[in-house]
DNA sequence: AACCCGCGTGAAATCGTTTACATGTTCAGG
DNA sequence: CCTGAACATGTAAACGATTTCACGCGGGTT
């Protein structure tokens, strides 16, 4: 069990120098001479001296970590994120903890409790937190040292990274009136989210801008699901009048409404047209490959966690860009898009 | 920024009781008598105190920590294993710390020093850690302190929780077997990797074991992903006397297969069958929904965590389990397979 | 009456760092 | 030759918890 625990008392020995030495070898290497220096460095090497952190974060008054909070830690959208936030930390000397928002066990109560006792920063990429649990987090003084990332909540003080969603539904409903089609539906996301609202803005905007007819049950509501794809293909199929085209707010909800509508024998794209929007990996690999709006997820989470980083080194916020960073997102054009059919279904 | 740093000391002049008292309430709370008890968490209430982590890991001389080591952090099917594991730690004070083995800046020799110093346990789902780093495990006395889960590395004394690998690919195999197919090719993880090899054999041995004709041509080296999947695909077109069906090492190489199959005009699973290997979330939802062996991610993840749990705490491992803990997998039939067509192609 | 035991509590040592302050040395400027 | 930066290093006091040990006390046993 006990190996060695080798301290830098040990080493300062080692060296003939003492503790604080040795600490500054550490964090201000040039604040010694040279042959110290060395000598320190030596007796590192020899002792295999490794810091105690929870002695370090205890003088230092502060955590060595920073907390991302996921709703849906299985949900493969967040990996990207996810990893991108891992890049920019590992260079950094914070460690990187991560809770589930939504796991079975998690009240909002709880969550604060842990993160505030054990974090000195926490990137939320969940907007749905109550607003008592933000009142929580603010009273604490969490405010700056919290940001969103992806979605966020609306109203919130708080600095955000987000994609660019109403510009992407933009994109989306353009490409479609541009192949042809006027009849277009929508599958939302869950009602009280951010997303949902920008995404489903941004159809509204577009749609209005080309004069196209709105009609209110091709707004399918959904919840960003593989399974509430499908159930929209249910609606449509029992439609007297299809949309041509179908744009969904992710592109899980595109696969399940694909899936479903295959299954029924309507054909993508020939029959009927659908956009996604996230381009997860798996987008160009299905049948037919999605067309779909692209988020660089990975630079979204790694931008996020460098507006982190800057935030609790003080840096204060650069007036010029605000609190709101957004991310652009791009068309991608696959197979799943094509003109509608002649004659209306 | 300083809001309130609120210390035990303080909690315990509120409850008029000394500081011991007050850790004893939150230790061992049925050591006090009551009256001290209420007295105490009064305090506690009242002055809004949390305990400060990382003094009490320094005196504890732990870190209060774990770390995941998970290879491509961006591949979804890691998710639900996370989340597996997740879910069990919340349930304690430990974080879950996440570390990618496979960024970029990261090697191994900083991942040992990271992590020895850092954390008090380890789950690796990345069974390539190269031996070397084994050894410097090893040497700093990680060993029972570190479990593999999923993946593992070969000959290693570490107990390891995975899918019956074995069973899963013998269980794909029967399947078409069963479902009239006799020309069965395979594509197979990265040659170095232990579940490769499990999946391999497994499929040999039924293979073997059916009497079925063996051509080292069917047998196409691919690596989990999708694109290895649309390579596969091609080596697969490409040949004179095509097989009926394929199994697949992963579910991602089945979607990247058919993909590029059914782009080339093949059909799924009229002309050629497919079985996949992991079951995601997304396999369901497929088209054609794929076939494919089940793992319990989710369960997997959790048992691995209660593993560690266990030999943190000192706890023996159960000479009858032994330090292999494996989980069932299960056939899901779905529309990627069916009999082999009539004619051969 | 003397003793012992168990129980609840408090005083103080301890965990391994960082860092403010003190000390000693060197060297330039007058 | 003296003074005082400027620099390199050491001393010792925190940081905020846990835990050992000792103490006081009430009551049962001899």
């Amino acid at each position: 069990m006990a190996q060695k625990p080798v301290r830098i008392q040990d080493v300062a020995r080692t060296a003939r120098v003492s503790t604080a030495t040795v600490s500054r070898a550490l964090s201000n290497p040039d604040k010694l001479s040279e042959e110290t220096r060395k000598a320190v460095f030596e007796a590192i090497r020899t002792t295999g001296y490794r810091v105690n952190h929870a002695a370090r974060n205890l003088r230092m008054q502060r955590a060595g970590a920073v907390l991302i909070m996921v709703p849906y830690l299985s949900n493969p959208f967040f990996s990207q994120i996810l990893a991108g936030i891992s890049d920019v930390f590992t260079e950094t000397d914070y460690s990187v903890l991560i809770a589930d928002t939504k796991a079975p066990a998690e009240d909002d109560r709880r969550l604060v409790e842990y993160s505030l006792a054990r974090v000195d920063g926490i990137i939320s990429l969940d907007g749905s937190l109550r607003p008592d649990t933000m009142a929580n987090f603010e009273s604490q003084g969490a405010t700056d040292r919290m940001i969103f990332a992806c979605e966020w909540v609306q109203d919130t003080p708080l600095p955000s990274v987000r994609s660019d969603n109403v510009a992407g539904a933009g994109l989306a409903i353009q490409h479609l009136y541009d192949l042809g089609h006027r009849d277009i539906a929508h599958v939302t996301g869950p009602l009280d989210n951010v997303l949902t609202n920008a995404r489903r803005q941004g159809m509204l905007e577009q749609r209005a801008r080309l004069d196209l007819p709105a009609r209110d049950d091709w707004i399918i509501r959904g919840d960003f699901s593989l399974e509430s794809g499908r159930e929209a293909a249910q609606r449509i199929l029992a439609m007297e009048h299809r949309p041509t085209a179908v744009f969904c707010a992710s592109d899980q909800v595109a696969f399940g409404l694909i899936s479903t509508l295959t299954a029924a024998g309507v054909r993508v794209p020939q029959d009927l047209s659908v956009v996604g929007f996230d381009d997860i990996e798996l987008s160009e690999y299905y049948v037919p490959a999605l067309t779909t709006i692209r988020q660089f997820r990975r630079q979204l989470g790694a931008r996020a966690a460098r507006l982190l980083l800057d935030r609790l080194n003080g840096k204060p916020i650069d007036p010029q860009i605000g609190k709101v960073l957004t991310v652009d997102v791009e068309l991608v054009v696959r197979d799943s898009t094509a003109p509608p059919p002649r004659i209306a279904i």
